[in-house]
RNA sequence: GGGGGAGUGGCCUAGUGGUUUAGGGCGCUGGCCUGUCACGCCGGAAGUCGCGGGUUCAAAUCCCGUCUCUCCCGCCA
């Protein structure tokens, strides 16, 4: 590489970014900057394709016509960061790549400046292998280089800029919240930051502006947005980072709907400043009851119909033990409809089956409708008629598939679910480019935690009980329903939020409720009832995760590819290495030890 | 904390009925080539198969352990 004198740039200023140019541009003198994303050399002729973040243009070197430039350029290899002067040419040859934006032209090059060269590459840009994910990671730098990962990120940008657009000119303001804040009882585990200044105490990063945002709306600033940094200190996953992002909001004198039509609002011109996607007007709206019931999931994907049925009145009695049993115990009957399956092979529906061995299922069943018969392992409990008639009544139509099992309601509707979702997976039902939101409201206030033996709220602890069920809170907590509402596409949970408690007495009867004391629930959360107390205004919001919203639109199944450094799945960034050790000196500034 | 998958020159991979000079492509390198666009052609260097141990006449291949990456369950108000 020493042979190499990189040159400065010394004035020279680019005039085109390499994907811009087009046959209108014929004739004009550009410089370009970018990298060498390929280099084609004939003989007497080379070709380079020249790559920046826009794109690429062919950058044509002939030795007949320029020598000097085109000696230079013989020294070219992948990955050399390079400035050329010359002029935008129609092709001379028309262009076998048609995928290439610039196809119609390229550049006669007359000088070529050699900016910086390159080192052989751990990894390869220019094709379509993708290396190793730890490989990607250490060198991320590379790897965002790539076609692929610039779309992603550009389309991150788009995003982000799109919903900043979106909620000023619904008179949101931008505030930031504080990223070392108190660490709380509830909710995921924290990641703690030592105080120098403050021995033995420490700052929280927060797993969301909460508390903040409704400090905002007691404030008076009436609505608020934020693209905020979470952070949670627990196992990753594919769609889960230790640090993401939320698109946090908070509206003053807001109901349930008027956050549901906002963010209708918000998905429409994201899409349409994005993907271009066409969107029912209103999205669909389910409570949490029918969600579990029809699909068996508190995220139901409607891209597939398959509604989940109860048919236990419509079986009664049979004789087949494992059916009655159902009745007799109170449990109940379901089934679905899987359309055109009427016909699927014994060994389809033994894959089937395992689908149900899998959700933990007793026992998967099947009704298959060929012409004009019925064909069923059930059928000598059933008979042809009753079988006939359960078809019918489920919408079971001839060339169907009507799949069953008993078992207690909800769980038997959750398993179902789940074989409902492998079904449609197996048969490639879920189109990733149609996108299908709903609403889920009505989720429950709390849950019961076995490990703690407590109640704990579903959403958090501020949500606002539904006011019908205010009057169960002591009595039947299980029972009382939230002010709780998600955004769902495509069976992924894209958005959460509520109507907030906004008066000091029922966000103490609630935080009584989770089983804190008078005096844990005034020292953890004082200052919000404090301030409930100086007049709070009623407020509801929302937080949307813009990882995951970003992934699915640019048809990611990883956050990952749609951040620029994530971390891996041990929460290791391994392109720094952080997490890392830190000195003996820097502990005791902090006035920690190990304890390991 | 638990379960599954993977680890072969710098990169992507073929090869696990046990014995191969461990094969190919990209990249690198020497040479030829004036219209390529995944350019082509001829030649070359580079791997002992993540690491450690075991079984065997013989291990990339089988067994045990371990490390790394990854997916899932738990967990994620």
């Amino acid at each position: 590489m020493s042979e190499f004198h990189p040159e400065p740039l010394n004035g020279l200023k680019r005039t085109h970014y390499c994907g811009v140019l087009r046959l209108e541009d014929a004739g004009k003198d550009v410089v370009l900057m970018g990298w060498v994303h390929r280099r084609r050399d004939l003989g007497g002729l080379i070709f380079v394709d020249l790559r920046d973040r826009s794109g690429m243009t062919q950058c044509v070197f002939n030795q007949a016509v320029n020598a000097e430039a085109f000696e230079k350029a013989g020294l070219l290899r992948n990955e050399f960061v390079i400035a050329i002067e010359g002029k935008v040419a129609p092709r001379a040859v028309p262009s076998t790549n048609e995928t290439l934006e610039t196809k119609d032209i390229e550049i006669n090059v007359e000088k070529l400046h050699i900016l910086n060269p390159c080192k052989p590459l751990p990894m390869n840009i220019s094709d379509d292998q993708i290396p190793d994910d730890g490989l990607r990671m250490q060198y991320r730098y590379l790897d965002l280089r790539k076609p692929r990962m610039v779309r992603n990120i550009a389309l991150r940008h788009k995003v982000a800029k799109s919903v900043r657009d979106y909620f000023d000119g619904q008179g949101f303001y931008e505030i930031e919240t504080p990223i070392l804040v108190a660490s709380t009882p509830e909710g995921a585990r924290d990641y703690l930051v030592p105080s120098r200044v403050n021995p033995g105490k420490f700052y929280a990063l927060p797993q969301s502006p909460q508390l903040y945002k409704q400090m905002l709306m007691v404030s008076g600033l009436d609505r608020y947005f934020q693209i905020a940094r979470c952070f949670r200190d627990e196992d990753l996953r594919a769609d889960r980072q230790p640090e993401f992002t939320q698109i946090d909001v908070e509206m003053s004198f807001a109901e349930r709907d008027d956050v549901l039509d906002m963010i209708e609002g918000l998905i429409h011109h994201v899409f349409d400043s994005t993907v271009k996607a066409e969107l029912p007007e209103k999205f669909q709206r389910m409570t949490y009851a029918d969600a579990l019931e029809k699909y068996g999931s508190d995220k139901p994907d409607l891209r597939v119909d398959m509604v989940i049925q109860d048919i236990t009145d419509k079986v009664g009695k049979t004789g087949f033990g494992v059916l009655d049993a159902a009745i007799d115990e109170g449990k109940r009957i379901k089934a679905f409809v899987v359309k055109g399956q009427g016909g699927a092979t014994r060994k389809e529906q033994d894959l089937f089956k395992n689908f149900g061995v899998a959700a933990k299922l007793p026992g998967l069943f099947f009704i298959a409708r060929t012409q004009g018969a019925v064909k069923s392992s059930l059928l000598k409990y059933l008979g042809e008629e009753k079988a006939m008639e359960i078809c019918k009544a489920t919408g079971t139509e001839e060339g169907d598939l009507l799949v069953v099992a008993a078992g207690e309601s909800r769980p038997v509707s959750v398993a179902l679910g789940k074989v409902r979702l492998d079904i449609a997976n197996r048969l490639n039902l879920l189109n990733p480019k149609e996108f299908r939101f709903l609403w889920v409201v009505d989720f429950p206030m709390y849950s019961w935690n076995e490990e703690e033996n407590r109640l704990e709220a579903e959403h958090h602890p501020f949500t606002s009980p539904l006011p019908s069920d205010v009057d169960k809170l002591e009595s039947a907590p299980l029972e009382v329903r939230a002010a709780a509402y998600d955004l769902v596409l495509n069976g992924c949970e894209l958005a959460s939020g509520s109507v907030r408690i906004h008066q000091r007495n029922m966000q103490e009867r609630i935080l009584r409720g989770i089983g804190l004391s008078m005096e844990e629930a005034e020292e953890k959360f004082g200052f919000l009832m404090t301030a409930f107390g100086y007049g709070a205004p009623p407020h509801a919001g929302i937080a949307l995760g813009l990882d995951r919203l970003t992934a699915i639109l640019a048809g990611e199944s990883s956050i990952r590819e749609v951040i620029a450094f994530p971390k891996n799945t041990n929460g290791v960034d391994l392109m720094s290495g952080a997490p890392v050790v830190v000195t003996d000196e820097q502990m005791k500034l902090v006035h920690l030890k190990y304890d390991l």
